[in-house]
DNA sequence: TTGTAAGCGTTATCAC
DNA sequence: GTGATAACGCTTACAA
């Protein structure tokens, strides 16, 4: 591999003018010698090396990403998106993904600080992620989902408002007349899981004779289906089902279609995220859109120029509810 | 953050030693004063600096993937098996994404040779992937589909056998005894859809009284569904369709579904990849499993230790037929 | 406008 | 068994 020294050496000049040349600065460089510069590079294929170029600005130009799930579309969604963003301003993202383990995370959160990335994005697994170990390092950190009050001090968040989304979506199943609704949550008591719980109770107090109850699965199309089929096939089979994922939402769509049951006219259903998979399901799912262009976008500005030493942020954006065949479509008036 | 240095100082000695315990070699070091560093590093939290380690030692410890759509399950569950094997050497895999694009190919292709990754392992979105590049940065590549006679000097190959899976699938039709088959392939000229294309001939000259034809469409549930939909409107409606890809499969599905067509009794559908939603899709979709893990495995163990010098290999795996519900189940016999 | 040289934080050679 | 010290390839004062 050619070195600016190599090519210092072909064009007849310093390292310091080659490295002008590829930064554009901090000093002018004449037309011709630019040129002799450029010229040499070209012939023998230079390439700056990104690890000197680090080492030596103290700076990566890479943003690290970790995702509870890359099998799951919302997140390879929202890596697509990120990196997208974070292109426009000439940054690598480092997509890493946890596997569903905490311990995975952990392992990815010192290879991120490591790899000396510039600042994080966070979807953790766990409700406890290991933000000191980041704020210690120096990396600023923005989490794609609600933070512990402790956590707020550590990082930023950037997330919707999940409580006014799942209120949303079950008075959307409850305005359709269904007569009992079951909310299919996440595992474990994250900040987030309460969000959903306390908007869907919400959403049911503020109805009369409706049965309401809450069940629990990992968020996978496999886990769900197995807990939605042993509820589809009990004596007390809800009318409605809200699930905190699109994911476990397909998974109860299938359990309906082994079971023989009719979506929407046996059985309601009604995802979160608004992955592009809801437009082609069978049949099309009725889901809480996340603004994840959006949201890619703005977590980018927010770590742009952003230290550790700079107060968090905690913005909350916008979703859109999408009312389609799988809960009987758009509510009667 | 700590260097080597400030761990120097506290402990009374050198960066030598300190570089010495913290890779066990190449000298030794007495008892007394590792523990005296050892200490002195936890004080003071210090972590190596992996970017200063790498350019020193002119290895990365980390390995680059490329998919074309990290949003097709199949890429995913592929990176996540890669990052599983990879791991198990200590290295890091970085993830990128394509997003079905030749010119993000081609800046990840350079964004990886700058940041000096020691391997690659490449599933490209064109026929025509940059291996020149790789080569002459002296990064080993390995790429996980058939290449061009011209490729395969400058990169090694594991994949399965296409032609032979594709003649699998489309025997599998016709010994249910659908009279019409349609193949779903990729768009484009690729080695992979030729080998697809001759696989499914291959099955139907062998076949009395066939009517056979071909379709593309992109890589996708959306545009296999358009595609489909169109297909399955028209006078002459196929009874089986062999897709080249499991999202195509699911396109097909949500197609069927759209204009009333029962899986399979109407039209009999096979996939291929093998990804984990084949088992709860609606109905469950035959297919052709890929070795994925054994892939993940195979491909990291083929890259540890090698470089550009060593002459390329190629590769090929077995695949598995799996026969379910979309296609009306195991062939009679 | 250009060159010299001192870092950036490691590793590893070579004396002691 | 340890400690200087020269790489690794780049950036960037500072000098010329």
């Amino acid at each position: 591999m050619a070195t600016a020294r190599d090519v210092a050496r072909r064009a007849g000049t310093s390292t310091a003018v080659v490295s002008y040349v590829f930064n554009d600065g901090p000093r002018g460089v004449a037309p011709a010698t630019r040129q002799k510069v450029l010229d040499a590079a070209a012939e023998l294929g230079y390439r700056p090396n990104a690890l000197a170029r680090s080492l030596s600005r103290g700076r990566t130009h890479s943003i690290g990403l970790i995702v509870p799930d890359i099998c799951n579309p919302y997140f390879a969604e929202l890596a697509r998106a990120i990196e997208d963003a974070a292109g426009t301003t000439g940054n690598l993202l480092l997509i890493a993904d946890s596997a569903l383990s905490a311990a995975q995370e952990r392992r990815h959160t010192l290879s991120l600080i490591e790899r000396q990335v510039d600042s994080v994005v966070l979807v953790s697994v766990s409700d406890e992620p290991d933000l000191g170990a980041f704020f210690e390092a120096g990396i600023p950190v923005v989490a794609l989902h609600p933070l512990s009050e402790r956590d707020r001090r550590h990082a930023s968040s950037l997330t919707i408002d999940y409580e006014a989304a799942a209120q949303r979506a079950t008075e959307h199943l409850l305005a359709h007349g269904y007569g009992s609704v079951v909310l299919l949550n996440g595992p474990g008591e994250s900040t987030g899981a309460r969000q959903h719980r306390a908007g869907f109770d919400r959403a049911v107090a503020g109805a009369e004779g409706v049965r309401a109850s809450a069940v629990r699965s990992e968020i996978s199309r496999h886990r769900a289906a197995e807990v939605a089929e042993e509820l589809l096939s009990g004596p007390e089979r809800p009318r409605a089902v809200y699930c905190t994922t699109d994911e476990q939402a397909f998974g109860v769509l299938y359990a309906a279609h082994r079971i023989g049951l009719t979506v929407p006219d046996d059985l309601a259903v009604v995802g979160f995220d608004g992955t592009r998979n809801c437009l082609v399901s069978i049949p099309a799912l009725t889901t809480v859109q996340q603004p994840t262009e959006a949201m890619a976008r703005r977590v980018v500005e927010i770590l742009a120029g952003r230290t550790v030493e700079d107060e968090p942020v905690h913005e909350i954006l916008g979703f859109e509810f999408v009312a389609r065949e799988s809960s009987g479509g758009p509510a009667p008036a």
